[in-house]
DNA sequence: CTCATCAGTTAGTCATGACTTACGGTAAGC
DNA sequence: GCTTACCGTAAGTCATGACTAACTGATGAG
C-alpha cells in the first residue's frame, strides 16, 4: 500500500522534528538544517524520503529550495487508521463486557 | 513523545499485517503465525512491541495468550496527526493560490 | 566571466532491528 | 506422576538505513 511510505517517514525522529517544523511554516533545507543535530546533506536525505512518501512539495527559489507540508501523505494515514478506529473501539468494549462477566461469575456482583 | 513507539511499530509491514489481522477480531499468537510468511517466535516479538507501543493488549486463556487491539496507541496517533491536519491544509491552500498569483503575471507560457 | 551560496548525490561507515533456531516455563489432558 | 500444546526469551546472523565527508550542479551578485 501507499501507506507504507508514509508511515516509514515518519518512524524517524529526525523526519518527524522535520515534519513539525515545516508545520510551522514552510522553510528552506539550510534553514531547516540550522537548528537540528543533523548535517545539511542529512537534511536533504530525509526531505526526499518525506517527499516520495507525498508529505511535503517542495518549490525553488532561486539557489534555495522552499519546502512545505502536503496535505496527501497525511490524508492517507489519517484514512487509514480510521479504517480501524470504530472497529478497535467495538472490540475494545466488548473485552470489557467480556471481563465483567467474567467477574461476574467468578466473584459474584460489581458496583450497581 | 510517546507517539514515537507507535510509529516505529507500524512502520513495520509485517507488524502492520498483524495489526490488520487483529483489527478483524482478537486472535492467539499460533493463529496469527498461521498465514503469516514468518516464525511463531517472530510474531510473538512484534507484538510485544506492539503492546509495548499501546497498540494491543493481551490476556491468558489456557496455554494460549489471546491479543487485541487498543484503541489507545491508535488514539495518540491520531491526535498528532490532526494536530497538523489544519495547518497543512491551510499553508497548501495559500501556496496554490500563491502559484495562482505567480502565474498570473507571467501568461502561461512553457518551454517546448 | 568569476566567485560565492545553496542544495542534491555518492561512497563508505556504523548502529539498529527483523529473523531463525534452540531453550525454558506453564496450563490442560492422559 | 508424565506428556502435549502453546508461548516467551536468548543468542546469533544478516540486511537495512541514518549519518558524515567530499563532490557536482545550478543560480545570483560583483
Amino acid at each position: 500500500m501507499t501507506n507504507a511510505k508514509a508511515f516509514a517517514a515518519l518512524a524517524d525522529p529526525t523526519r518527524r522534528e522535520v515534519f513539525e517544523r515545516l508545520a510551522r511554516g514552510p522553510s528552506a533545507v539550510g534553514e531547516l538544517a540550522h537548528g537540528l543535530p543533523v548535517s545539511r546533506p542529512a537534511v536533504s536525505q530525509h526531505l526526499k524520503v518525506l517527499k516520495e512518501a507525498g508529505l511535503v512539495t517542495d518549490r525553488p527559489d532561486g539557489t534555495r529550495r522552499v519546502y512545505q507540508i502536503d496535505p496527501k501523505g497525511l490524508g492517507q494515514i489519517r484514512a487509514w487508521l480510521d479504517q480501524f478506529w470504530d472497529a478497535a473501539l467495538e472490540a475494545f468494549k466488548a473485552e470489557v463486557e467480556r471481563r465483567d462477566e467474567s467477574e461476574d461469575s467468578d466473584n459474584g456482583k460489581e458496583e450497581p
